[in-house]
DNA sequence: TCTGGGGTCCTAGGACCC
DNA sequence: TCTGGGGTCCTAGGACCC
């Protein structure tokens, strides 16, 4: 009994990443196969939409995720436009999860649509690693009818950079000895990290593949990717051994809104960033969050984006408490800002609402704000997101029934 | 008719405390 | 009278990822 379960078999390619196959779009020609070999795509229709998801008929057209929807529709004057059901995603990924959870127990979800499994305690009841990424392809077909596709290597990079490779509906596992062979002829921005701003840098050095960029001395590397060399390096190395943690807690949340037409009434920014705040104080108390900061983003239309912060004196889950602040960052930036092409408010500095003690701001204005908000999450609950709405956020035009989150007013 | 919405992480300066 | 430096919080901006 040499070889005792302590004595973990590092070269054994055992992590694996699970990247479902054009995750919002798969689900929508699932849900409704008349889809099925058309150039669909999950985004926003309007005039500045974007594409979130393209479907592979799609992407022989040259559509790609990002897209303006513009120029989605140019390629593809037969183009399927359905507009995203971000809720229904969030379900399903779910249920991809729970899937995962009933054969490997070390995982770690990076995202809505992709995992990180640890097999390596798998192996002895479910076979080589080859095999585990089969069966939960397999499984996932099978009970969820979603494609996906899953790398494996000795290192949470290279596994991800693998299953990038075995799409769509695929699976590529990296044995140690053949990582280098593999990474070397890749562009550099494989690596996570490296996006435009470090592929031009590199270039301008004649860095454009991993190997090259092994070859370069690390010097020339730090006088363009700064502090990060030492784990970009390590990654081309296909030589990071991070072992696979749970994500602790979100760290921030929010809400931001890009419209067609540019807002030019102050007022109808207030009324929005108004909505915004509630929503995302709405957010908190459902993952039962406080907050200690809050930030207003605004955008004009030439792109300038800016953003204002403003810390609270108590955290707070309180829609009433996020409005005064935000709308008061709002009033100091409007002279500069005449027109806003786009306007967000996020939470920062979340700490969890029942470690935190409550704190009855008996002086404040907002006070008793805690206990209305509250009884109207109940009211929400019973009879619909419809139901309830600030008063001073109605206006004429959807006084109607409608809903008042910022989504409901284009559809 | 150029570029969404959800995020994370990092840097850097200034304030403030010790 | 003149003086250092570490630690932490707040704020703003930017690169990057899915």
């Amino acid at each position: 009994m040499a070889e005792q379960d302590t004595q973990v078999p590092e070269e054994v390619p055992g992590i694996l990443h699970l990247d479902m196959d054009a995750f919002f779009a798969s689900i929508e020609i699932r849900d409704d196969p008349s889809l099925q070999g058309l150039p669909v795509v999950v985004g926003g229709a309007g005039a500045r939409g974007v594409v979130a998801a393209s479907s592979y008929p799609a992407r022989t057209r040259g559509i790609r995720s990002a897209m303006p929807m513009a120029t989605a529709r140019r390629l593809a004057p037969d183009l399927v436009i359905v507009p995203a059901r971000i809720d229904h995603y969030r379900a399903v990924s779910q249920q991809v999860m729970a899937l995962l959870g009933t054969v490997v127990a070390e995982r770690e979800q990076i995202s809505v649509d992709e995992a990180f499994l640890d097999v390596r305690g798998a192996r002895r009841l479910f076979g080589p690693p080859a095999q585990i990424a089969a069966l939960l392809r397999r499984r996932i077909r099978e009970e969820l009818g979603l494609p996906s596709s899953v790398g494996g290597s000795v290192s949470r990079a290279v596994a991800k950079i693998a299953s990038a490779h075995a799409k769509p509906d695929g699976q590529l596992i990296i044995p140690a000895e053949r990582t280098a062979a593999f990474l070397a002829p890749l562009p550099v921005s494989v690596i996570s990290g490296i996006g435009p701003r470090a592929v031009a840098g590199l270039g301008d050095i004649g860095v454009r593949t991993v190997g090259q960029l092994l070859e370069v001395p690390v010097s020339a590397l730090r006088r363009v990717l700064g502090p990060r060399t030492d784990d970009v390096v390590l990654l081309a190395r296909g030589a990071d051994r991070t072992g696979l943690g749970r994500r602790v807690r979100d760290k921030s949340l929010g809400t931001e809104r890009t419209w067609d037409e540019d807002l030019t009434d102050p007022r109808e920014v207030r009324r929005r960033i108004t909505m915004m705040a509630d929503d995302v104080a709405r957010q908190l108390r459902a993952s039962e969050f406080l907050a200690r900061t809050v930030v207003l983003k605004l955008r004009s239309p030439d792109g300038a984006t800016i953003s204002r912060s403003s810390t609270f004196e108590h955290p707070t889950a309180t829609g009433e408490r996020l409005r005064e602040h935000v709308v008061a960052l709002w009033e100091r930036e409007r002279a500069g800002m005449p027109r806003v092409r786009l306007a967000g408010v996020r939470a920062m500095h979340l700490e969890p609402a029942a470690t935190t003690p409550v704190q009855h701001e008996l002086t404040a204005r907002s006070a008793g704000w805690e206990d209305i908000e509250a009884a109207m999450d109940q009211a929400r609950a019973r009879f619909g997101t419809a139901s309830l709405g600030r008063g001073s956020t109605l206006d004429p035009l959807t006084r109607q029934g409608q809903a008042t989150s910022p989504d409901a007013e284009f559809p």
